[in-house]
DNA sequence: TTGACAAGATACCGATTGGTAGGTATTTAT
DNA sequence: ATAAATACCTACCAATCGGTATCTTGTCAA
């Protein structure tokens, strides 16, 4: 079938995404100052003179793992639904449900990768800091105008700083998720996030 | 002055102090996993055949500092203030007032150590992970009990579960710390902690 | 069909890593 | 005074690190 079409022995793009997903997993296991190149090209099955085809550096890698993996995983989680949704309480309620309820192995375990590189990476190097902060100030924003939005509708009290609780809430999300990595337990992780629950009711009026 | 007392040339303990030092001013900067030996005895002037002789492995180090300066560090400023307080709800509102005030430059850059280490080697080791766990239980303990003599009070609402709320307020310290750290911000880092106040209040009957 | 460039492969490099071998020097106990 | 144990020092090691040089191969436009 398909005899026209020359099979296609490269795949350049696809090569790409291959090393992204396998430094992403890399990073996420081994923190990326840990994270070996060797051990990620052995994931993927490709040569170093591929992956140093397509980035320059390690930091390279790492800095697009950030924008092309975390980013978008975190937009496609939190982003969306919250500028969808008209009543942005009840969204927010239920996104926290959610993170409680698909908790992970593998997020209990080696918690967020958001959070991880932040507090390894940030100290060290300016570049990945100001990556990570992109992504925060955009989470901020986004939670923000849900707040505002929520204040408009009379469900959020007045006397909420949208930009304030949101960056307390993330803060506490992080938190949670960090506290559960280290306690293993999925029972610490869900009552702690029940405990934020609890904190959004005292928002609304 | 004081022939017959011999000067001493060697001094095991402060040897020891040293290295413990030098290692968490080391990792504090870049990690466990990355901190280096090498640096670490370039700081101290002490020789590798005594580090290794005080210390069986780098691992044993890094338990050494979370146990003998990292725990002792948490329990002075936060275990020993909260445990000799009477009324403690207004303990807990100075203790975060002077964690938003001693605003370090350090601390800003560097993070908790604490944190830092929870992120980054508890899903790598296991003796770390417990050890760290040591250290939470205990600060989970002390405002748990602490929370409870509020309740018995008076002074704090009975519907608190005070084991599940000293697990929040960590996790929101940890976060508010973790997020000033990448956002290198004061500000940040301060109006984070003060919504932590703020619930703090939610919390009064 | 061919020339040019992108994509990938292999072998290697110096630097740094945690750790060790084997020695010396100091301290302490007897 | 002396033996034994503690404390420390220097030189070294294999393994791994990120990165590079050099080459071949696949792709696509002209």
């Amino acid at each position: 079938m398909s005899a026209h079409v020359a099979r296609k022995i490269r795949n350049p793009e696809q090569t790409r995404i291959d090393l992204l997903a396998a430094a992403y997993a890399e990073i996420l296991e081994s923190g990326f100052q840990a994270a070996s190149l060797d051990r990620i090209l052995a994931k993927t099955s490709v040569s170093k003179g591929a992956l140093y085809h397509h980035f320059g550096t390690k930091q390279e890698l790492g800095l697009a793992v950030v924008e092309d993996v975390i980013a978008p995983q975190l937009a496609e989680r939190w982003f969306v639904p919250l500028q969808q949704s008209i009543d942005p309480i009840p969204c927010l309620q239920q996104l926290l449900a959610e993170k409680i309820d698909a908790a992970d192995e593998r997020l209990l375990r080696y918690g967020c990768p958001l959070n991880n590189l932040i507090q390894e990476m940030s100290p060290l190097d300016e570049n990945f800091r100001q990556g990570l902060q992109r992504i925060l100030d955009q989470w901020i924003q986004v939670i923000a105008e849900a707040l505002t939005r929520g204040q408009e509708h009379g469900n959020v009290r007045k006397e909420v700083v949208p930009d304030e609780v949101a960056l307390f809430l993330i803060a506490a999300i992080e938190g949670c998720v960090g506290l559960g990595k280290n306690a293993q337990s999925l029972r610490s992780y869900q009552t702690c996030l029940g405990q934020l629950q609890q904190y959004l009711r005292t928002l609304t009026s």
